[in-house]
DNA sequence: TGCCGCACTAAGCGCTCGCTCACCTTCGGC
DNA sequence: GCCGAAGGTGAGCGAGCGCTTAGTGCGGCA
């Protein structure tokens, strides 16, 4: 648990389907500073900067700077989207399930806390087109943690009110652990993704959550 | 219930206190550009056209765009503070007093979203000191729901295994909701502030909460 | 060796940004 | 009826933006 995945330096190993080199460069400079500054307030001259190239070298491998940040939130929705429906089709109850899929889930979230937070905060600086590809990747995330609750409300095993709500306030809780998440704060993604999956089992009426630890 | 709170109107009157009428018009007008569009990605020359003014009439009532973040920030968080702080004053069990801060601050997140937003979303666009005076008031936010909490937790009403990380995480879940938020979508501010009060009962372990619907 | 093609740079274009300034109205007090 | 303050406008400054273009250095192949 909790290997190089957790590092800044670890989460570049993510990009590896990018290529050419310098592209790659490119693309992590500008995860960072999106991560710390927002997509507005990065100039295409910082990003090339952290590359280490020149301005211009930026447009030989991206049209514009909008196709960065449209990337890199292809790539990220891909990797969380793939995290949940590993998590969804392992063997087990859809309570053992619905843990997995949530402290993978949180894992990432705080682990790659810079990717994460490009990825689900800065969709709205995305064009029209762009936006809608990424929010069908989105429907799919909220379709896979449906599914288990509803598995586990048709095996007995939960007991919610509301699934429709219930998955909605399920995923908004891991997703906003890349808005709070702190390296230096007081806990390991591991342990947020244990705390948090033990939270979500009571809220989906889990009886024995509370009991068995 | 749901009154003037959840229209963009309705919202207005909650910047009563700011005088004379122009800076207020000023100010409301900012909201509403921050929390379309983002605080960077918002121009003087909107915020002074949505306001039905010239460009410079901002200059006289502000003395930068970040000042009326700055002042947004201030009252949001305020108001915010004080809503929770109103919960738990409530006299009421903790299960009550919980129930009551968690759907009311909702409520406000839901239905003043576009406010919501900007105070909860735009804080690292503000300088250092200004931040640091907003992040004050936030801690007492999250003072006032720990101490519910505790409370509970010590007259045993509630079974938490870790009461800073489940503080932090019921914070989280409401907050996140002026994210994902829509007035047209589904649910009104109230239908999601009683979900979540539910959902945050179940949370804390209080074994009543699944068995009382 | 000579030459091509590609990755990259230095310089800078056109534009819009936050903000300023000189000037104009309106209006209460004497 | 005149005056100064308060609140507003139109024009525009300097800076920095996203992005382009002309030119350079260099590895690979005949």
């Amino acid at each position: 648990m909790s290997t190089a995945e957790d590092t800044a330096g670890g989460e570049a190993q993510a990009w590896g389907e990018v290529t050419p080199d310098a592209a790659r460069r490119l693309l992590i400079a500008a995860v960072e500073a999106f991560a710390e500054r927002g997509y507005h307030a990065t100039t295409t001259r910082d990003i090339a900067g952290r590359a280490g190239m020149s301005p211009a070298a930026l447009y030989i491998h991206y049209k514009t700077k909008e196709e960065l940040l449209h990337r890199i939130s292809r790539i990220g929705h891909e990797k969380a989207l793939e995290i949940l429906r590993t998590a969804a089709r392992q063997e087990g109850t859809a309570r053992e399930r619905l843990a997995g899929a949530v402290s993978s889930f949180v894992r990432w979230h705080a682990g790659g806390r810079t990717t994460a937070r490009v990825v689900q905060y800065e969709l709205d600086s995305l064009g029209p087109d762009a936006r809608e590809e990424i929010l069908a990747l989105r429907r799919q995330c909220d379709a896979e943690v449906r599914a288990i609750i509803e598995d586990g409300v048709a095996a007995g095993e939960f007991d919610v009110l509301d699934v429709k709500g219930t998955t909605l306030a399920v995923l908004s809780l891991c997703i906003d652990v890349a808005r709070w998440f702190n390296v230096d704060g007081p806990w390991t993604p591991d342990e947020v993704g244990a705390l948090y999956a033990d939270l979500v089992l009571r809220m989906v009426g889990d009886g024995g959550a509370a009991a068995r630890r």
